[in-house]
RNA sequence: AGCCUUGUCGUCUAACGGUAGGACUGGAGACUUUGGAUCUCUAUACCGGGGUUCGAAUCCCUGCGAGGCUACCA
């Protein structure tokens, strides 16, 4: 056999990949394929369903079918329609696109009339016990339960009482409908699983069409059913659902084709809580400004972050697709950003702690326009133009009076170059009574222009720098990662409050900086430990930049884990 | 405890039963129109024990570990 494929075609299938390519050459539900994304719109889409959705769209897209999004709205006591365009706006963010809109209570009726069937079957009944009472017959996993009292009752009294739960005549947990299962499988879910509850509470799509709304059980194979779904990709913690799945398929499937449900594992981050729970805590306790908060691991506050979505999608693919529970450590998401950063985004000078320096042999009144690379790494990306005058700004740690052997920036007697600017050669200095350094001087060599001949002249540093004259005061807004601890992995008893990084906003430094330009990723003497994004004054005309290297964050994380 | 899923460098992830590879992280060095970039070098792994086989990360048995399940949530 002869194998020209490219290294690129070469990545190897993930196991979902291969059930797939299984199934088209069997020539299973007539070579179709069709995925969906199903989330429950009681929430804003974090990073962890990013995964879900590059491999549902993913799948679609690869092998020719297509994929639906599915809004799972059974429970109209967490939903809401504010959800359901967030979530719409964020898959589009992320550069995908469904077949199809639905919703799980579109098929309220459907799923009701199959309810029937069941309770006709003898398959189904209605039960009139406590949540309590059926709790504790439901058994222990090593204990077989008992049957409730209503499970033998006349089917006519249950097709009569089922109906009476539609009928916003009854309380919410006086009765349930119970699919008749076996209550001593050894699977929970098969212990007379309760498939419809009451909830008289107005929904957000069908209003106060329905008091009986079906479970999450009872309702997702089904709809996958109903749309035609033929592969129907979730998370491991359905594995044990997936015998009920096939149950309940079983009495419904009339043709050859049947949905098929296969679990990935679902993605956790190092120092990144994903907990849907505790990130609505967090925004109705305003412990953030909102769901799209840029500390949020939700999409939206990565959006504000200055994550791009390629650099998301990058990383999801990287992480690759298994069915073992991991830790991905966040330094590879980190680094897919930077990744893609480092090509696309515009390179700005932004001088953070400023100290004045002076070119004492640059005439006074003068100023000119250099010309300013947009991105090293991309010569198409053009340039923009920046003024340079007698005073400038630099970082306060960009000088040292006294400096070490492998100091390379400025220091009295020592040549740095001035980005895209002149050779200087630093003369000195001057401090206040304090003795704090007030003033740098330096002289210039003016045949040092960038560009010019006598630029190729080496020179140990290079620092980075704003005019005074053109420098705009911008207030800085540094936000890290919301979560110190790092196995956040949720209801492990972390008192959730603590997990919030002391260093996570550092509201402050006025600073000055020359203009920006819009998704501007600043390289300069800052030591951010992490690649830290922040964002600017919205008045301002700057979106986002990036700044790298500190030195007091990781220290205070390697504090808090060993606590 | 029972059932289900699952164990490969520190972390993720590859390898028709045939040389354990990649990425991130870490370390060392080079390079100076900033560099956390780029380039070079480098360290670290098949959970243990038995089998089957010419040959096992891969198949079988067994032990151990991890995660999930016992919601009128999804």
């Amino acid at each position: 056999m002869s194998d020209s494929t490219s290294p690129e075609e070469k990545k190897s299938l993930n196991f979902i990949e291969v059930v797939i390519e299984k199934d088209l050459n069997e020539g299973l539900n007539d070579g179709r394929i069709q995925t969906r994304f199903p989330p429950e719109p009681n929430g804003y889409l974090h990073i962890g369903h990013a995964k879900a959705i590059c491999l549902d769209f993913g799948l679609a897209q690869k092998y020719g079918g297509a994929c639906n999004l599915r809004f799972d709205d059974t429970n109209p006591v967490k939903e809401d329609v504010e959800y359901v365009d967030a979530i719409k706006e964020d898959i589009k963010w992320l550069g995908f696109d469904w077949a199809n809109v639905f919703y799980a209570s579109d098929y309220f009726p459907q799923l009701w009339d199959f309810a029937i069937q069941l309770i006709k079957e003898g398959k189904a009944y209605v039960d009139e016990q406590s949540a309590e009472e059926i709790a504790k017959q439901k058994g222990t996993p090593t204990q077989a339960g008992t049957n409730s009292p209503y499970r033998d009752r006349p089917i006519e009294e249950s097709l009569e009482l089922f109906a009476k739960m539609n009928q916003g005549v009854l309380d919410e947990g006086s009765m349930v409908l119970r699919a008749k299962v076996d209550m001593a499988s050894s699977n929970m879910h098969f212990r007379d699983p309760i498939i419809y509850r009451i909830i008289k509470q107005a929904h957000h799509r069908t209003g106060n069409q329905w008091y009986a709304y079906p479970m999450y059980d009872f309702a997702h194979g089904q709809c996958d059913y109903f749309e035609g779904v033929t592969h129907s990709v979730c998370t491991l913690e359905f594995v044990v659902h997936r015998p009920l799945y096939d149950w309940f398929i079983d009495s419904l499937a009339a043709s050859n084709y049947r949905p098929r449900q296969y679990e990935f594992n679902r993605l956790n981050l190092t120092y990144t809580v994903m907990s849907k729970r505790k990130l609505l805590q967090l925004v109705q306790e305003n412990l953030v400004t909102g769901w799209d908060d840029p500390r949020m691991p939700t999409l939206s506050g990565y959006r504000r972050r200055g994550y791009t979505p390629q650099s998301i999608r990058n990383f999801i693919d990287k992480i690759g697709y298994t069915k073992y529970d991991g830790m991905i450590d966040v330094a590879l998401l980190e680094f897919a950003v930077r990744e893609d950063l480092n090509k696309k985004a515009t390179r700005v000078s932004a001088v953070i702690d400023p100290i004045k320096l002076v070119i004492t042999n640059y005439p006074d009144n003068q100023t000119e326009s250099l010309e300013a690379q947009n991105n090293p790494e991309n010569p198409e990306s053009g340039s923009h133009s920046i003024l340079f005058s007698k005073e400038l700004y630099i970082e306060r740690d960009d000088f040292m009076e006294e400096a070490p052997k492998k100091y390379f920036r400025l220091t009295p007697g020592q040549e740095v170059r001035l980005k895209h600017a002149y050779i200087i050669k630093c003369t000195g200095c001057k401090r206040d009574d304090l003795g704090n350094v007030t003033e740098v001087y330096a002289e210039y060599d003016p045949q040092t222009k960038s560009g010019m001949s006598e630029s190729g002249r080496k020179v140990k540093g290079t620092i980075h720098w704003v005019s005074t004259q053109d420098a705009i005061d911008i207030e800085v807004r540094l936000y890290d990662r919301l979560f110190t601890a790092e196995d956040t992995s949720a209801d492990k008893g972390i008192d959730f409050k603590t997990l919030l990084n002391p260093n996570s906003l550092i509201v402050k430094k006025g600073c000055k900086a020359e203009s920006f330009l819009k998704t501007a990723l600043a390289y300069h003497q800052f030591q951010f430990q992490r690649i830290g994004y922040f964002n600017v004054d919205p008045d301002s005309n700057v979106d986002q930049l990036v700044f790298n290297r500190t030195v007091t964050l990781k220290d205070s994380w390697g504090k808090i884990k060993d606590q």
